[in-house]
DNA sequence: CGGGTTATTGAGGGGCGTCAACAACCGTGG
DNA sequence: CCACGGTTGTTGACGCCCCTCAATAACCCG
């Protein structure tokens, strides 16, 4: 498997001195759909960065319900702990063909230490993650089941690098795995999906998806 | 106003020295219920530590409707942030009266960048923060208005340090308040309130409250 | 005591959770 | 190629939860 390291985000702004170091220290592994990358309580050994593909970030809800609380894409970092006592707060599950590059810990924290670039860029990722999580989900809490919905659907949008030009796109996510990002039933999302087609706004079938107007979508979400 | 140092939460594992030196530069506030201590959106001028009292921290939330995030009380610390681009996130406003200290950014900063254990405490608080709200704001979207209220009734006894045994206390927050902490109408939360009641969990009066069981809601609150 | 704010309560209706039956789709094996 | 069972998606019925509105009641302040 080949990493284009100057994708990851957190990477992005580095020296190449830092990315010749990381790119001999790192392994890569390949994960198929419903397979588990990283298991909610576990230890952390060390880094992963998505190379390709879908994931979803799952942690334990209200009495037990799973929670799906953030779609990862190309790029984006997991695993990562600021301190080494904690452990991995979310299961990560792919859900389309995931690569990702894989780095021991040991070697990660050298570049922490090395670089105050990498440093601040790692700190500036996890920042923003967390305040989009919390922007995210403080919102949800006022929204009606049909806004979530919306809201779900503009996530999803991003996360497969989706545009609202009507091209039908593949995708394994489920009617289930939608529901569990909005904390509601598949039969509710099913519906309201349903409402959406009529309307016009997109099209969907198993395992496809279409887009026709973000800015409806988005008007809906509020 | 006498600020007790030592009780705040950043500061219990800080060596006198720095104490000291916090101490002489800070300066001390009161504020009445219902006047806001930080604007949303309005400049970092420095770090405020509760004294004592509670406030609330308030987010514009979806479609512009209030939605308080969390309640402050006696020892913890709000307005600061790791960079200095950003601005506040949250209006703060007290809801019973506060006091409060304040140190100017400069002196805060030459804090943390001075001592490592007081920049570790600042990022540890920080970090716990962040995961306790946005693990809240996970499980709210899967609960129904009756957990939620529950859920929030408990945040309260945590903030004004209500124990369940039957005392009554004088809070000032209002039904309207109760409601924005968990994003539903003010009747509704009456209502539910009214059943708590009913069912021997608490006694609640316009601006009086206390609890008999918390086993109980966080039963109900799941 | 009076006027403004806050809390309670009821009625009505719509959203949505739940269940269940059915349909469509999948990969597998005959 | 079809058969077939398992999974996933759709749809309807039913009922409760909860939103909204509005009227009344309780409370607070000066």
């Amino acid at each position: 498997m080949n990493c284009k390291l100057k994708d990851c985000t957190v990477l992005k702004n580095s020296t190449n001195v830092f990315l010749d170091y990381i790119d001999r220290h790192k392994y890569c592994m390949d994960y198929s759909p419903n397979q588990t990358i990283i298991f909610e309580g576990a230890k952390i050994d060390g880094v992963y960065v998505i190379n390709d593909g879908i994931a979803k970030m799952v942690v334990k809800g209200h009495r037990g319900r799973p929670l799906i609380i953030r779609l990862l894409k190309k790029g984006e970092i997991i695993g990562h702990s600021a301190d080494n006592k904690s452990r991995q707060p979310a299961t990560i599950t792919a859900v389309e063909p995931v690569s990702v590059c894989f780095w021991e810990k040991a070697d990660f924290e050298k570049c922490i230490h090395s670089s105050k670039e990498i440093r601040n860029e790692v700190m500036a990722t996890l920042k923003q993650e967390v305040k989009n999580m919390s922007d995210r989900s403080m919102r949800l809490v006022q929204m009606s089941v049909r806004e979530k919905v919306a809201d779900a659907l503009l996530m999803i949008a991003d996360a497969y690098q989706i545009k609202d030009d009507g091209l039908l796109h593949r995708i394994a996510l489920s009617r289930q795995e939608i529901s569990e990002m909005i904390g509601t039933s598949k039969a509710q999302t099913s519906k309201i999906l349903q409402e959406f087609k009529a309307e016009g706004l997109l099209d969907i079938r198993p395992k496809t998806l279409a887009f026709f107007s973000f800015a409806k979508l988005r008007a809906i979400a509020g």
